[in-house]
DNA sequence: CAAACGGTTGAATAATCGTTCAACCGTTAT
DNA sequence: ATAACGGTTGAACGATTATTCAACCGTTTG
């Protein structure tokens, strides 16, 4: 029967679907896992971000060197590369006045890589 | 106190980072391909969306019952669940009054699987 | 028929995010 | 020491984006 009363905004579910939705719930990893998950694609969904993670693909480059190759100003790249760096993607050696950048390991050249796959099907 | 005199903003490349950047050009995608991966991944880039990927994998599910496993309303999933249909992520199947939801191929879980590996490091 | 439900949609709001601007820091050279 | 350069940073602005709200559509049921 039905157990709640009348006027509820939100659907009533039948015993099939609660079920489902029980076991859906037991499959989904945990809400933290979810945030992070999300936040690490979130560095990726930048068209600057994943320029720059090309560009340093192969050899490292500088600051002002990205900046002049993606035709931004060195503050903006640099803004862009704070986030990489505190995400671990890239890793960085200052020499003299400049700061070389380059991938932190193949995990992103694999990521990206799939990406692709997806993009060209 | 700061004043300029000469009008450069920008520093001046040497010929060894001219040619550096030159390289790095040759090697990096058309434009187009750069802001085709940032879409792609922006799609994963929020919480709600990756919530809602999990849950349809496995057995597909209906609108109503998405929307009462992650505690938000139908419109808000629905939206989400626009988006990820504009990008072939997921697919649809309507039954009665209900639409029916299920990861679009095995693509969506390779990613996602990649990227959790990273974060488990 | 009309009411009820699952689902979609557009407009509005609020929060998030990227770039610009100006100032600043450390290193190198004058 | 002073100036110039590469690089970083914080605040502010503009753009993008997720959620809410209300209205609407199609299907099923009474």
């Amino acid at each position: 029967m039905k157990e709640r009363e009348e006027n509820l905004p939100v659907c009533e579910h039948d015993e099939v679907h609660a079920e489902h939705v029980s076991l859906a719930r037991a499959a989904m990893p945990c809400e933290e896992t979810l945030y992070e998950l999300a936040d690490f694609f979130k560095i990726f969904g930048d068209s600057t971000r994943i320029s720059i993670l090309f560009a340093i693909d192969g050899e490292p480059m500088c600051v002002c060197d990205i900046a002049e190759l993606l035709g931004m100003t060195k503050s903006a790249v640099s803004h862009q590369l704070k986030i990489l760096r505190q995400s671990d993607l890239v890793r960085y050696k200052k020499s003299g006045k400049n700061v070389y950048y380059s991938l932190a390991d193949d995990h992103v050249r694999d990521i990206i890589e799939k990406a692709l796959d997806h993009i060209k099907e």
